[in-house]
DNA sequence: TCCTAAATGCGAATGATTATCATTTACATC
DNA sequence: GATGTAAATGATAATCATTCGCATTTAGGA
């Protein structure tokens, strides 16, 4: 009925906010984020949708803080910082990850390796004042 | 009144199990091994010394795999491998963490760091058959 | 327009964890 | 040994994130 967007999909949405931020949202700050622009969104889509893109590859789920899961859109493999005062969770850019650590996993662990998760914890800059 | 272990504890115990053990349990697996030799015990007294456990340092949370969090009594930092098919945790000793890790994420986040916890996900040898 | 499969909203159900509160225990003091 | 006090615990209710069930809506083709 609307003028356009007839064939806009909540989907994608969810999926463009997750690429445009390094919040490391949620499933509930996803949902309160798009809710605005969304207003008709049901956290149960989120969810849904969450665990799909996690399932395709196109999302990680960097850790869960303080109960909570946390998503990430981008998919270049990097380390993260979590403060535990504040639950902020922080990409360290500047930490690549060893090269060789996947492979030394895989022989070391007589495993199938597919994923390699490296974070800290600590109190942030932030927090620290 | 019985003839001994009047001054045992179960905070005592459960320790004890986590540091004789490397399943790294959930608190429901605490509970559940325990349970035999302590008849009495209860699901909340579990969680609540895990709970004091990590405040102390005295063990660590791995992470939380399938929605539900792993405890490990070994506080010597090392390297876990999580089989996203039958949800066990594995230590990788074989696998060091760089020294300069810890001072490089303190350096390149400008937070305290406390905490580096490295794992890797796939399937393990078993799931793998 | 009609049809079908996928996507979604809503609300109930689930399950892990935490909070509450009365009871018990450990241990120091008398 | 009796007593007082703070810590520890058991039992269960409450909480809260996540998932499920099902009816409805939407997208897109016939």
């Amino acid at each position: 009925m609307a003028v356009s967007q007839k064939h806009f999909r909540k989907r994608d949405a969810i999926l463009q906010y997750l690429r445009s931020t390094d919040v490391h949202p949620s499933a509930e700050t996803v949902y309160e984020s798009l809710k605005p622009q969304i207003p008709d969104l049901s956290l149960a889509t989120v969810y849904r949708n969450l665990a799909l893109f996690k399932k395709e590859g196109l999302v990680s789920s960097v850790s869960t803080v303080s109960g909570v899961e946390r998503f990430d859109g981008n998919t270049k493999p990097h380390v993260h910082f979590v403060c535990s005062d504040c639950d902020a969770v922080l990409d360290l850019h500047d930490m690549p990850l060893p090269a060789s650590l996947y492979q030394d996993a895989e022989t070391c662990s007589g495993s199938k390796i597919s994923d390699c998760h490296l974070f800290f914890t600590g109190t942030c800059r932030n927090c620290i004042k």
